[in-house]
DNA sequence: TAATTATATTACTATATAGTCATATTTTGA
DNA sequence: TCAAAATATGACTATATAGTAATATAATTA
């Protein structure tokens, strides 16, 4: 990390962006288990129509799904596997962070029943 | 992460969110060979000295570094060693992709030699 | 061809936030 | 105590973007 140009950290910036929203959290949460339509997306997800295919262009764009066209449907899929990892390391930290949190908690606890 | 809840993923959009920055990927950068004052931050991310104020408060909060106060300078250095994974992550998915679109360009060279 | 279904796009609003300048706060040393 | 140095904070501006409603586009079927 100590090596990435600023051109890189702007790459890296970009692409982390893409992921860090609530909405696109939850559409990818969808594709996880496979392709699925714009309107399974849709009731997965939570979110209305034009919203969802916003993200879902944003995604492509970011080169993060891609997707297939079939009659009227588009079905779209997670081409980027390193997603995954991603949100495990990330919910890694979150998780240690909340374990550390319980240990302050009781640390208090302890020293307000003494 | 086809489990995760809701609330979850809003504090992994959250997480992400705050280092999906240019400026705070450069600070990160900065401080990753250890320990560093505002100011020498400030030089080394080439920002001024309220931006990186700003940007190291953020960062504090989201629990990514943490400091020690010493005469006048404060001393940040990173708490969330995670972080490294998740650049190491992006970087490698930006590489594969770079990776593939010069094969694609080789193609289309190819095609245009016939 | 007209109607229907699925999806994309456009225009708009509201909100968040990065950057900057000026100022405040804190610590140290003369 | 006063001045200087280091850092933080407040006010402000500019920009980006999430959400939504309305409309456009494309494919299918009656």
């Amino acid at each position: 990390m100590k090596t990435l140009t600023n051109e890189t950290l702007d790459q890296v910036a970009v692409f982390l962006k893409s992921m860090a929203e609530t909405t696109r959290l939850k559409i990818l949460r969808s594709l996880h288990d496979g392709e699925k339509t714009v309107s399974e997306i849709m009731e997965e997800s939570e979110a209305n129509q034009s919203n969802v295919s916003k993200h879902l262009a944003l995604l492509t764009a970011a080169h993060i799904v891609t997707f297939r066209k079939n009659g009227t449907s588009v079905y779209y899929k997670i081409s980027d596997p390193n997603i995954t990892d991603i949100c495990d390391t990330v919910c890694r930290s979150i998780a240690e962070r909340i374990r550390q949190e319980r240990v302050m908690l009781k640390n208090i606890q302890k020293g307000v029943a003494l």
